[in-house]
DNA sequence: TCAAAAGTGTTCGTCCTACACCCATGA
DNA sequence: TCATGGGTGTAGGACGAACACTTTTGA
């Protein structure tokens, strides 16, 4: 409640004190696949371990300052500020650190075209790895990392969120493929087209401009992002199977 | 990232301690209207005004825990196990709290059955009000609260949770009440109900049940909250006006 | 001339919307 | 018998899935 009044006095140090970190789940796509920003740890616990680019709140700022900072920090992009960046949820169970009681901010980051690995400002090493080829992560990060991707698939559909993967020029087939390679199926290139034009504010033609994409093919025209957020009536990922389940 | 091994030391007093709280917006429905759980602040700052419920972690358990037993506290209720609790973000501004550095974990809870307000085990008054009459809360609760209620009205168009607001047994009635009072907006009762009913695991009928419902009318039959989680396809909420505003 | 990707058209089924209509109950 | 809310039926329209087809490029 912020209602502390009334504890122990106004002792700051009454209580154990608690770390607030911030976690990243940076995505990108390149090359077609779904790629994730990790950095190797260099000491203990998790020593050698890829985990999750982080770090601590500094007195001054909110954790989606720290946020972003770490960001431009770990990826070495200069104009952070237009990136696509959002609070997941906050992890706090004790003992998910072992060395202390740490608190940890966690958010999910969409990077259009991902620069090389840049190490930041610390001296371990970092990557971008496919994601699902990580193996398992230091601390509960795999969880992050999950819940994450999660996030990221489920408010493709009913947002115009997609938009945030791709550079400021791009055609509709490169947009078709943040979803698919999202959701890890194929939709139809028709339709999703037809889709996305008749949802204002998504996509804003620009005139004239065309590009190849695949090498070989018609040249396709090329869109800009536009100021819609929300994407209604969404646009829903084919259900996998019916899984049933139902009685009747 | 949680990785402070080579900030300076491993000294856990070396930065400003943080404070870590929890906030709660818990929402019910009494006499056909969204009330929320308030409590009258007796210490300052913003003595006297209404704050959401609310407190310290204790070192030994995670966010959710806390929020768990606040609500316990707070609404006197004994089943707290089963109630609907959601974290909703963390708000970490610097100077929200103007004493020291807190950084809160809100939550959004929803409770079946209020029982009367009880003031739990601070001083401080605590009473249900109607959402909307509140007037301006203390801190940023404002905020908060506005958070919580767009979370709940948009998880009630793709998830069960409709049925969070409902005791064990309802009517079809008072569940389509849940969306029309949190929406702000009525729904065909005819529609809502072949919807509810073609939704595997949404609702499971209680046979031979029945019950009235506004003193007049066909007794409704009963139902009890069926397993499933996800509400595919989604129960979309009508859109107030097309609003306009795109080109073509 | 072929493969590949963009872009257009069309059909068909499904779901949503809207109302009309009957049923059961208390006043 | 009337008002009220529960419950069923149904016609019309909007939307989405599937697929055929044309266009434009590089190889």
């Amino acid at each position: 409640m912020s209602d502390n009044s009334h504890v122990p006095g106004y002792d700051k140090y009454a209580y154990e004190p608690f770390a607030v970190t911030v976690d990243l789940a940076v995505f990108t796509l390149r090359g077609g696949a779904l790629q994730i920003l990790l950095v190797e740890r260099g000491h203990e616990p998790y020593a050698g371990r890829w985990a999750l680019p982080g770090g601590f709140l500094e007195p001054h700022e909110s954790a989606e300052s720290a946020a972003r900072r770490e960001l431009a920090e770990e990826t070495g992009l200069a104009d952070v500020a237009g990136l696509h960046l959002e609070q997941l949820r906050t992890y706090s169970e004790p003992g998910r650190d072992p060395r202390m009681r740490v608190v940890s901010v966690a958010f999910a980051a969409l990077v259009p075209d991902a620069p090389q690995a840049y190490g930041g400002g610390d001296a371990a090493r970092a990557a971008w790895l496919p994601y699902g080829t990580q193996g398992p992560l230091a601390f509960d990060h795999d969880r992050i990392l999950a819940d994450a991707h999660d996030r990221i698939g489920g408010k493709l559909e009913y947002t115009c969120l997609a938009t945030a993967f791709c550079p400021p020029e791009f055609t509709l087939g490169e947009l078709r493929q943040v979803y698919e390679v999202v959701w890890g199926t194929d939709l139809d290139p028709a339709n999703f087209r037809r889709k996305v034009l008749a949802t204002p504010g998504f996509v804003e033609p620009i005139p004239g401009a065309s590009r190849l994409t695949g090498g070989r093919g018609k040249p396709a025209a090329l869109y800009a992002a536009g100021g819609a957020m929300s994407l209604h009536p969404p646009l829903l990922r084919p259900a996998h199977e019916p899984s049933e389940g139902g009685r009747r």
